[in-house]
DNA sequence: CATAAGAGCGACCTCTTGGTTGCTCATTAC
DNA sequence: GTAATGAGCAACCAAGAGGTCGCTCTTATG
């Protein structure tokens, strides 16, 4: 019985959002997200940035679940968890529905 | 001829993702959906956070366009941003989605 | 086997973050 | 008019983030 799919909440999402928080790991899973799995070196090339800054980058990401790592031989390949990223799409979406609500049901009192 | 609504990118949207990724920013936006624009006093309210300190978060939501603020009187009432919400979570929803695509030719080509 | 390639680990540095306190200013209430 | 309330500003502090370098270890490759 898994439990990775369960929602988040104002605490478990904190951290997913500062992990997404970075324009370097954005362009990371950007790049993730074109194609295969891909290691460290290959996702530093145009990076601009060293080997060792890439991996801390992954290693947030991967600490979050919103990338899982899987070693082939002497090279680890890391792949974008679609999945993890749609749980923190749903979380703004339950608060931003909340808020239209509530400012449907505002407008509907002031019509009366 | 407002360019608010436009798609983020990698750049705008890692501020945005940055001012979500703080457990007590996710706390006050969820205050704000809960209802009426609220005053800094009132969001301080159970906080555990001095007034100064909850105004700092506030700049930070407000700087992203998360939040805005209006004077009232010697009040100043802050207003959650759905849209900017809705902004992030289009921005999630594409990175998803490519992934998921990608994903899709790559099975489609095994099974050949 | 020797070497190259991919990655891990630790030390180190600087800038930013999240938080505080203290004081001042403006607006409302009495 | 005086007090109380809401907010701004500046200084300060500790901890964390983002980045580097240097060295070691492991796994191919020739």
């Amino acid at each position: 019985m898994s439990r990775r799919t369960r929602e988040l909440n104002a605490t478990t999402a904190a951290p997913v959002f500062a992990a997404l928080g970075d324009r370097k790991r954005l362009a990371l899973l950007a790049r993730l997200a074109n194609g295969q799995p891909q290691s460290i070196v290959q996702l530093t090339r145009g990076m601009g940035l060293s080997r060792q800054g890439v991996t801390k980058h992954l290693t947030i990401l991967e600490q979050t679940r919103l990338v899982t790592s899987e070693r082939v031989g002497r090279e680890i390949r890391f792949t974008l968890q679609s999945n993890r990223l749609g749980e923190a799409k749903r979380y703004l979406e339950r608060a931003s529905q909340q808020w239209d609500d509530a400012i449907g049901r505002l407008q509907k009192l002031v019509e009366k």
